[in-house]
Parts: C-alpha cells; structure tokens; sequence
DNA sequence: AGCACAATGTGAACGCTGTTCAAATGGAGG
DNA sequence: CCTCCATTTGAACAGCGTTCACATTGTGCT
C-alpha cells in the first residue's frame, strides 16, 4: 500500500541524513559525499535523490538538527547559572556565552558547518524553516537581555539580541579558527566573559542615562513568534 | 639567461593572481577554476602547478592582496574621525568599526573569501607569512583601544584589540548573513555603531573602576612586531 | 654556428566529484 | 499468471583539480 512506501521514503531519509551527520561530524562539510553516503545507508546513489533534491538539502537538514541540539543545549544553560556576578542579568548573560563557547569546541565541525557556505547555497534562496530555526538562537538572548535593559522592546529587543549573539559568534568563531593562531581555550573563555560583561555593562549605561541617540530605524528585522512552516519535500 | 625565465615565471604569477582575484570578485572563492584561469592568463592549465602547488596557494595570494587592500582602507580610516563622540579614542573606534562594514559590504565577495573553508585547507597548516598578514589587521586596533583604556599593555592589549575586531566582524559577518534575514546597511550600520560604544563604555567601567576581575592569563597570543616573513616560493 | 642536453610548457588523461536517466525490478490488479 | 506502472538501480555524463609523458624551447659547450 501506499503508507508503506511512504513509510520506506522516510526511512531512507533519516538514514541518510544520520550518515552524512556522522560524515560533517568526521569530516566537515566535504565529507558528504553521495557516494559514500549511498553505501552507509545500504541504498543506490539514485535513490538519495528520489528523497532529496540536492545534497544540499540534505546539508540542511543536518545542520536544523545541529541547530535543534545548539539551542537545546543553551536552553538548559539558561537553568543555571552560578556565577558569581553582581548582576544577575549579566551573569545570564555570560553563561549563555560561553555555553556557546562550549558547545563549539564541543561539537566543532558541526557547529562549523553551519556557517560553511557552499557555492551551490548562493544559486538557489535559503529554504524559509532554516531562516527561521536560525534566529530561534537569536530569541535566546532576548530573555536575559531584557532583564538587563528593561527599555529594550519588540524590534529593538530582538535586534540588540541579534547583534550581541553575533558578536559573541565572532569572538568565538575567529578564536578558534584554524587560519589565526588558536586561542588556547582557557583565553578565549576568558575573553568571552569580559567580552559580555563589557557590552552588558555599556549597554546598560546606555540605555539608562539619557540615550535617544540608539533608538532609530526600526523596521521589521527578525520574524518573531511565527510558528515553524511545515517542511515540505522538494 | 637565468633572469629572463625568473621574469617570465613572475610575470604569470601575477598574471594567475590578477585573473583569481577577478574570478573570485565575481563568484567567489568558487569562481577559481584552473581552466579558467589557464584561459585568462593565457597557459597551459599544467603550466599553473609550475608556479603554484595547489590552487590553494593561489588563493591564499588573492586573500593577501585583499587583506593588504583592507589594511589600508582601515588604516586611512583611522585619519579622519567626524564623529560627534565625547570620547575621541570611542569615535576613533567607532570609525575603525563602521569602515570595516564599508568594506564588507563594497567589496563582498572578496572579504567573504577572506573567511571562507575550503576542504584541503584543513589538510595542511595555513602558510605562517598569511597568518601574520591577518595579524595584522587586529594591531589596527591596538592603538584606538590603548587611547581609551591606558591601563591595557603588551599581550592584554592584544587580546582586547583581537576580541573587539573578532566581535565587529560577527556583527558584520551575520548581519550581511545570506542564510540569515540580511539587515539593510542602515541598521547594520547602526548596530556597529551601537555595538562598539557599548564594549567602549563599558571596558572604559571595568578597567577604570576596581578591576582586577579582567586581568589573568596573559600568555602569548599575539606574534608582535616579527617580520613579515620573505614569502618563499613553494 | 651547430649540436646536445636540460629546463620549461603542453594538453590529453586520470581519478574524483554531483547528478541524470535508460533500463531492470517488484508489487498490485485483472 | 500476466500486465502495467511506480520505484529502484548503477552505468554514464559533465565538470572538477591534478598529473605526466611528450613536444618545445632555451642554454652552454665546442
């Protein structure tokens, strides 16, 4: 019957999309290849694209479940938060940070993965669910930022909650690239912590003393609470 | 003679680069195909593994030209600084900062390149003169930063300009983000701006006030002041 | 000047990609 | 049991970086 073929389809994708998990975190990005990931998941070449596409669609499909366990682990980071800082928005704040810084080394050709970019990438728009399973880690922020600056609204909110976690994703992104000289992990975690407490306490002073001068242009810029389309096939 | 062939070894040299670094203003780091090239600069494709021993050597050239390329557009940046900042080391900082998405966003293909993996990359180690070349752009930072906070000497300034820089650049990297909803520049803009007064003020508050919090681990990070190395062939 | 030999330049060929498609296969209905 | 369509298959294709046997050129010696 057909829920049988249906089921058969599924199957091979997970199956699929578990080997080239295995091979991004072995290998990077360039470790998927099609050939390869034929022979793990025990079918013909051909068959990868009667399921996907493109191997670029199975690229993201392993990326949504790197990002899905990111912001499960910085979700349950937020739990605790021990450090001993004067303010506890601020120490939120920091943990969240180097919980990433963790989860990078943790997890590092994953983490960097997502943000390899292959040329095929430019040819045809970023599927809409990926956009948004992205900024989901953006929205992570907003929390602990609000708590700090309490004026902070809607599309400003989540704006400054963009750009801090982006320049965390900086700190920790060109400190672990293989083409600087590596930080050695105990100085990039403490270039993290001052990193934040410094914007956290600057924002603060911003927002709190006269400071109309931040609060311009604001047009939509992050699709907040829409619910998650449903990933269609092709 | 012996010098003739030199010349003429040279020549197609820069004949290669000229044509990688048109290829890659085009599309990317993806753009450099051997055949292509061997078109443009007019050889045979064989005749590039004369001059060249992987087409990566070749695009680490091309990155050098544009990180030169983007020293001193950041270098004259630092000239000039109308900013209406209290602060003239935050103004000068501010500008460094804005001028880095200036570049980023007018010549985006090659800055991109600049940060993008390639597989063989990783194979063997990155060429010592390329990492000090991107050294270099951190040390423009440096002064700016020692302008603001006195107190930042020798390895931690290093750190601090290096964590700053790497900080612009993830605002900057995601902002412009294809995967990501892309900002307009005006905001982008804003957020740099924002950004970077924020780190200001508040490093200016941790290293004014009590601070003894930020100062530890202070091994080598940084090569400084070393020579470039003489760019050996091979 | 002429000749021999080394150095340089050449592009067809190799091995590896992702992707396609004619042909083989297999299960449901008459 | 046979037919027929959907599914699956892997050989074949186009394009990639890289190599290498060979042609060509340049150099030095007599």
């Amino acid at each position: 019957m057909a829920r049988d073929t249906e089921a058969r389809r599924e199957q091979l994708k997970t199956a699929l999309i578990d080997a080239a998990e295995r091979a991004v975190s072995r290998n990077g990005l360039a470790g998927i290849k099609a050939r390869d990931l034929a022979k793990k998941a025990k079918c013909a070449v051909g068959a990868i694209y009667n399921v996907f596409p493109d191997l670029d669609a199975l690229i993201y499909e392993v990326n949504a479940r790197t990002l899905r366990l990111f912001e499960s682990f910085l979700a349950s980071a937020e739990a605790e938060s021990n450090d001993s800082e004067t303010n506890p928005a601020v120490a939120r704040l920091i943990h969240l940070a180097t919980t990433y810084l963790e989860f990078a080394i943790a997890h590092h050709a994953r983490w960097q993965a997502l943000f390899e970019y292959r040329a095929a990438s430019l040819r045809e728009p970023v599927p809409e669910w990926y956009v948004y399973e992205q900024s989901r880690l953006f929205m992570l922020v907003e929390g602990p930022l609000q708590e700090l600056v309490p004026d902070l609204e809607g599309d400003a909110l989540s704006l400054a909650a963009r750009t801090l976690f982006s320049g965390v994703h900086g700190v920790v992104s060109l400190g672990l690239d293989a083409k600087l000289l590596t930080l050695p992990p105990g100085v990039l975690r403490d270039q993290v912590r001052v990193f934040v407490r410094s914007i956290a306490v600057g924002l603060r002073a911003e927002w709190t003393k006269g400071g109309t001068a931040t609060r311009r242009e604001t047009r939509p810029a992050i699709p907040r609470k829409r619910r998650v389309p449903t990933r269609s096939r092709r």
